[in-house]
RNA sequence: GCGAAAGUGGCGGAAUGGCAGACGCGCUAGACUUAGGAUCUAGUCCCGCAAGGGGUGGGGGUUCGAGUCCCCCCUUUCGCACCA
């Protein structure tokens, strides 16, 4: 860049010192008058390097927190690492680079990188969740929940890679095949840890309502997962088997319509029901089949639906008909009682499993305005319709009503009861791997599960492993940490070698972070009561879901546990929309990544333009919580407004003009600070950096023609080093020193503006005739009313267009315009 | 299929129901320069010489007045998706 530029390299090294040495973000928590706790995400150290586009939410989060402190607040904004997870096991098996040590240097990167781009974080409350220090509370807290039985063990599927003999997370399943070897993944069933979060749907979907601080899409897409349905459980007897069917339907009042009864393949009951069929090897076998389909297949192709006829009849208790029992991967283990009612006139996939093998058809809903046959239809009837053939309710409309006194009839007649689903599984918190928490039970042949007690907490992770990327976890084989004593009966014990999902560290880290020295407890609840709940927590959407809902989960948990007094962790919830950029490899619009070779690195637009430079534009170049491009040819633009910053402050040091005072300066100057500090409230951080650009241009041109005083031109410029201070910190506060300020901009008071200077002493009034505009006036500001309608008519151009027509109404907007109704001349 | 959000210049995008296109990029012309990828000045929605007319995906409506509110349609993006 030209020399004419601005020394940012100077300018920002020396206020990154400066920073440092001070620890200019820490906050006392013991003084919480005015506390305010803000939260960035804290990151993944994947040890990719970092581009332009993952700066977004820290730079968001720094101009936020720099605006709070100016505004009187002492927000705490710490800083952390979620340091557990899969690329740093794969570092290791791929580059025989030992997890930890990897992870470590990593976060020194990142942690460079933060200070290169000027961020303050609190690091005297740094945390790691990688270290014993931390997850030492995560075995804390699964204990206290085994305890409560919101942990337990059961079996489930995992994918699992028969040639690598490992457990693969659903991400390292490409195609259907293990990333690394490529062999057709199959689906296995092992004994694994899961937390309770089913017991809190209910709460957890209820509190949404409650939550206006978040964004609706986020709650929406939460309600979706939770997936509460409402309807009847059903039990449908087996005389031949002497056992009931349960199923759950949304539609009871359909049961008439029930010709064939559909069973997971899973579904406990089907050894028996095939025992006498002579099928019975051929549908075990498959069975077997779709057992091992990994779930991720299952459910995201589209195929056909596949089946078996067990054989097997049940009843069904309205019609008192006698209906087969099929078998079929469409109907899945996990949901409801795994077994449903087919009711082929009124559901497309019953209608479309009937038709592939001829089951019965039977309607119960009619449309009135069409005739439907049963034998021939190939739509369901979904829509609302006159019931037929359900005797009691002959005649009657679909509705939540008929379905709701549907409901109390079946009870009633004993058939069934209300009932409410959940979509919401369980939380599988077992991973077979080791770079995780160690989840803290060893087996006792005597007493078998036993929790590690309290007081032997953390079961650290050994450091000396082995990686070879086959043959499951490594803790495995690593005979001291297998062996365990029982805290029971004293006797040998068999360490468990599962680790936790890197889910559970995020859940409560930002309650960590109020105690993160304090090695007595998982945090201090006075400290949580007076800083919690977290009062702005900015993220990528990509969280909406799990880590969110985890999140909640959790504090819901601390909550019953006594530890806190909340329900809900973050009050305010904004997600910061993503930085994409054209691909040359796809030749689309992508989201920046090192894959896509669509990144732009931070050092070199830091070494050419300043960190500064970096932060404005980021912030500048859309709505924040909106995806955006990055166009690298209007970084420029940022540049060039900053240099300008700089060079005005040259000329008011060494020419400052001598003109008389300007109101309209003075003017524009409270307007910036009202602008600005509203903006800055709603986020509209891209409207905040055009507000200053304008007050910049408006100085400038005063420095240029020498118009204004001197006193206004230093004012004005003081005000905009204050409002950019959020934006271009280094930049600002080396102007705002050399300007002889005595105190930091950061320890400085935000402006405010004065409401009576808002407006300008005489106005533009938009002249509409008939809603078109057809001139403008100005007038004074205090003008009244007859005196602008006076000048209106004085106006030629009003007059030439209101030729052969009079005014039928005038409506007149105070300081904005004026509309003249017109109708023909009598 | 269900649910949500969004469609504005060459581009990114502004606009408490009140002058559409702020601010920036790009582009055009000029000034200063040995030079310009520096800086400054002016211009830049479309048609038209002008007066004027048209214009915020399409169609309707409410209103003195609609990018903004309501209804229908189209398109795009996102989320969920065999959830009984």
């Amino acid at each position: 860049m030209s020399s004419d530029s601005y020394d940012h390299k100077r300018i920002e090294s020396k206020w990154q010192a400066r920073w440092k040495s001070r620890r200019a973000g820490e906050v006392d928590l013991r003084n919480s008058r005015d506390a305010y706790y803000m939260l960035v995400m804290f990151p993944y150290p994947s040890g990719d390097r970092l581009h332009v586009g993952h700066g977004r939410n820290y730079i968001m989060g720094d101009a936020l927190y720099r605006y709070l402190r100016m505004r009187g607040r002492r927000p705490l904004n710490p800083m952390g690492w979620d340091s557990f997870g899969l690329p740093a096991e794969n570092a290791a098996i791929e580059r025989q680079v030992h997890p930890y040590d990897w992870t470590l240097g990593n976060i020194a990167a990142m942690k460079e990188q933060f200070l290169r781009w000027g961020i303050l974080y609190d690091w005297s409350r740094e945390l790691s969740s990688c270290t014993p220090e931390y997850y030492r509370w995560n075995q804390w807290l699964f204990v206290k929940m085994l305890e409560k039985e919101l942990a337990y063990k059961r079996e489930a599927p995992v994918n699992w890679c028969p040639s690598c003999q490992t457990v693969l997370a659903n991400e390292q399943v490409v195609e259907g095949r293990c990333e690394r070897c490529r062999t057709e993944v199959v689906q296995k069933t092992l004994s694994q840890w899961f937390l309770r979060i089913t017991d809190f749907a209910e709460r957890l979907l209820d509190n949404l309502d409650g939550l206006d601080g978040w964004p609706e899409r986020v709650k929406v897409m939460q309600r979706n997962w939770i997936g509460r349905s409402e309807g009847a459980e059903l039990d449908f007897e087996l005389p031949d088997h002497g056992e009931t069917l349960t199923v759950f339907t949304t539609r009871p009042d359909t049961v008439h319509g029930a010709t064939f009864m559909v069973l997971a393949p899973e579904h406990p009951l089907v050894p028996r029901l095939i025992a006498d069929s002579p099928d019975r090897s051929e549908i075990e076998g498959w069975v077997e089949k779709v057992r091992n389909t990994p779930r991720i297949q299952r459910e995201t192709e589209e195929r056909d639906k596949e089946g078996r006829d067990t054989g097997a009849f049940a009843v069904n208790p309205a019609t008192g008909d006698r209906i087969p029992i099929w078998l079929a991967d469409y109907v899945l283990p996990d949901y409801g009682t795994g077994s449903i009612m087919a009711v082929p006139a009124h559901d497309g996939r019953d209608l479309e499993f009937a038709r592939q093998r001829g089951l019965a058809v039977r309607l119960v809903y009619h449309p009135e305005d069409e005739a439907v046959d049963a034998a021939t239809m190939t739509e369901p009837v979904l829509h609302r319709g006159v019931i037929r053939n359900a005797p009691p309710f002959d005649g009657q409309h679909d509705g939540p009503d008929t379905v709701a006194r549907f409901i109390d009839w079946i009870e009633e007649q004993g058939w069934g009861r209300r009932k409410v689903t959940y979509r919401l599984r369980d939380w599988l918190i077992s991973r077979q791997r080791y770079w995780g928490t160690p989840i803290p039970v060893v087996y006792c042949d005597g007493c078998g599960i036993v929790p590690v007690p309290e007081s032997e907490l953390p079961v650290t992770l050994p450091y000396d492993v082995e990686f070879t990327g086959r043959r499951g976890n490594p803790l495995e084989r690593h005979e001291g940490f297998l062996a365990a004593v029982c805290s029971k009966c004293g006797g040998a014990a068999r360490r468990e070698t599962d680790t936790m999902d890197t889910f559970v560290d995020s859940s409560w880290y930002f309650l960590r972070y109020l105690s993160a020295r304090d090695d007595e407890r998982i945090f201090d609840s006075k400290l949580a009561a007076e800083w919690c709940p977290v009062d702005q927590y900015i993220g990528g959407i990509e969280h909406a879901i799990l880590h969110l809902l985890y999140a909640r989960f959790v504090t819901l948990v601390l909550r019953e546990f006594g530890l806190i007094e909340f329900e809900e962790p973050f009050t305010n919830l904004f997600n910061q929309g993503m930085i994409t950029r054209f691909s040359e490899e796809s030749g689309r619009i992508e989201k920046m990544s090192k894959s896509r070779g669509n990144t732009i690195s931070p050092d070199r637009l830091i070494d050419e333009m300043g960190a500064d430079t970096e932060r404005v534009y980021t912030l500048f170049l859309g709505p924040p919580d909106e995806e955006v491009e990055w166009n690298q040819e209007a970084v420029s633009g940022a540049y060039r407004f900053l240099n300008r910053v700089w060079r005005a402050a040259e000329k008011l040091a060494e020419a400052p003009p001598t003109g008389p005072a300007d109101d309209e300066l003075e003017r524009l100057r409270h307007v910036a600070i009202e602008r600005v500090t509203r903006d800055m409230e709603k986020f509209k951080f891209n409207t905040v950096v055009a507000a200053l650009m304008e007050l910049m241009n408006a100085l400038g041109k005063a420095l240029e023609e020498r118009t204004a005083s001197r006193l206004t031109c230093e004012q004005t410029f003081d005000t905009l080093l204050m409002l950019l201070h959020p934006f271009a910190p280094h930049l600002t506060e080396e102007l705002w020193e050399a300007r002889g300020h005595p105190e930091n901009l950061l320890e400085s008071q935000w402006p405010s503006y004065d409401e009576a200077k808002l407006q300008a002493s005489r106005v533009t009034i938009v002249v509409q005739i008939d809603g078109k505009l057809r001139d403008r006036l100005d007038v004074a500001v205090e003008a009244a009313e007859s005196e602008v309608v006076d000048a209106v008519m004085a106006s030629p151009k009003v007059e030439q267009h209101l030729e052969g027509r009079e005014v039928a109404k005038t409506i007149l907007v105070p300081g904005r315009l004026i509309n003249l109704v017109t109708r023909p001349s009598a």
